[in-house]
DNA sequence: TTGTAGGCGTTATCAC
DNA sequence: GTGATAACGCCTACAA
């Protein structure tokens, strides 16, 4: 791909590479005429300017780096979706890495994003990310960072999340209102923050309705199908099984829904189904459950705007928030007997 | 961010500019004094090349723009991981964009890459891309193509498909073996290769089986609702309604068994189902349904890869090649009464 | 109205 | 073993 210059025109034309750029950039104090030979030829020969000499000049990539655990996973593509539309109108690329939830894969993109020089980092953790020194030390040498979903307590800059802790509150609420007490909570890694966040909506539920907290009735991060074998056989043998459940994902809500399915476990007469939802297949397929809806595009386009303003207005230091996108319960008809 | 350079270690150590990089680098003439100095001075300020000077010098970006209609969308959020693993793997970066369904954003969305001197793109056409003409000029101005998925037929270069016609026509043979004769085949837009594919798989295999086509039973892009109503209601309304569905699509799967549940169909006693599937959400919540499953990962691994070979082995001309993955099909036992 | 020169960060080439 | 210089493509302050 032999791109033609600045200085493949001036030679071409007889004009110096100044006159040329000034042209090219429709400078007034350019020779209408010349401008209208410096376009045409540009024209003709598709030349664009180097953003890559640019960069250099101007010590900027216009690209910010983006790290998901993983890329092909609903939740985060169409954040990813929001991202795109977010950067793209403002004129920069959006670099895709993911961290595969792996701590060192994570700290090794981060590096690598840096190196690469982007001019912003957005960032939703990996779940065995404890140790984020790597974050810190970067955002401190002044690489605007925001983070989302996953985010991490000490880093001061701007987070975006969903209001986890409404969406579990108001599903419990929902379950405990029409009269189901043991709810079976089937959620994430314990040490991410979204888990923390519907772990305490869904206690304060139980408080406010007076219903005493089961630990039992907890699961966390059981996604391979023995694991959720083996936890629908604990929650069955409890004394007093499960009623309703409260899922923290769609793929938790699809292999619980199958396991039920499998032990002729009828839903809602049963237990009762609530879970937090992206892909909406749920109810594509009809089964008597209801969603949480999780704003993932909008965390996207959210995300990348704060990090957008953070980059181009960096002399006024930004005031650091957390932003909450609420999230909606989405009640099926058909999914409490009442 | 100010990120240190060269220049910065050479004036801090009192050396030359040519010094310091020699010493980066590990060069053999340089006192390994000097080296550990520098090195040392290097870690400490963490210092990292900037890979946009040697971009500019190397006339190469190391990175490689991706085309996608959608990134939200299970088969391509699946490409794209395969594409950023083998990309990462080989030093590239890897830039996002989605043509949103739309010939003018696609058009544009090339052109933005094109000009920010990615060194090759990976693209998957639009549904609404019938002019190729921008891709035409840009391959014989000399940059690295190469199509997945959804490929034109004029272009000379690398394409990667699945066998789409293979996986239609297994499907299909499933099917009529066992004893279905009025097979609907619900599938994408026309105008695209796959569609056509799938539908020449399901020709040949009606064919084989001596099955006359009823063009009543094939319904394009019918993804809304109201779509899904009218052409379920057109089906079952023929003198000879369907015994089977073959779908393109999850989502179109999704849509018409949820369709077909609310006039309670009964499946597979009524009609029998086989879909193309990524999601697999099918086999998760056990509906007697049987998929074929595509390569997705696969084939953005191996589309990267050719692209990466074309970049880096540039001098001799490759072999323009069309890679078949591989499509299969999944039977489930309930799938089919048999 | 146009041209010259220097610099962004790096490395290769050629001196010393 | 080390240093000076030019070049990658662009822009701009300064000169003419």
């Amino acid at each position: 791909m032999d791109n033609i210059t600045i200085k493949d025109i001036a030679r071409a034309l007889n004009l110096s590479t100044s006159t040329v750029s000034r042209a090219l950039r429709d400078s007034y104090e350019i020779n209408p005429e010349t401008k209208r030979l410096v376009m045409e030829y540009a024209e003709e020969k598709h030349y664009r300017p180097n953003p890559i000499a640019l960069s250099l000049k101007e010590n900027r990539s216009l690209s910010i780096g983006v790290i998901v655990p993983e890329i092909a996973n609903n939740y985060f593509s169409q954040t990813i979706n929001g991202i795109e539309a977010a950067a793209y109108e403002r004129g920069y690329h959006v670099v895709i890495c993911q961290s595969q939830e792996s701590y060192e894969r994570e700290v090794d993109k981060v590096e690598h994003l840096a190196a690469r020089r982007v001019d912003g980092l957005l960032l939703s953790l990996s779940s065995n990310t404890v140790d984020i020194e790597h974050l810190k030390s970067l955002h401190e040498r002044g690489l605007p960072l925001v983070f989302f979903d996953r985010i991490p307590a000490e880093i001061d800059t701007h987070k975006v999340v969903a209001d986890n802790h409404s969406g579990a509150f108001q599903a419990t609420a929902h379950l405990l209102e029409s009269g189901r007490r043991r709810i079976a909570h089937i959620t994430s890694q314990p040490g991410l923050s979204i888990t923390k966040e519907r772990l305490s909506g869904y206690l304060a539920a139980l408080e406010e309705y007076g219903v005493p907290f089961d630990e039992n009735l907890v699961k966390y991060c059981s996604y391979t199908f023995d694991q959720v074998e083996d936890n629908l056989n604990a929650l069955f043998a409890l004394a007093d099984p499960p009623d309703a459940f409260l899922t923290a994902a769609d793929r938790l809500a699809l292999r619980y829904y199958a396991g039920l399915q499998k032990r002729n476990t009828r839903i809602p007469e049963d237990v009762a189904f609530v879970g937090f939802s992206n892909l909406n297949v749920a109810e594509l397929l009809n089964p008597p459950m209801s969603t949480i809806l999780q704003p993932a595009f909008q965390m996207g386009q959210i995300a990348a705007g704060l990090l957008l303003d953070l980059i181009e207005k960096k002399p006024k230091s930004p005031v650091f928030q957390t932003v909450q996108l609420s999230t909606e319960l989405h009640v099926r008809a058909s999914s409490l007997p009442k």
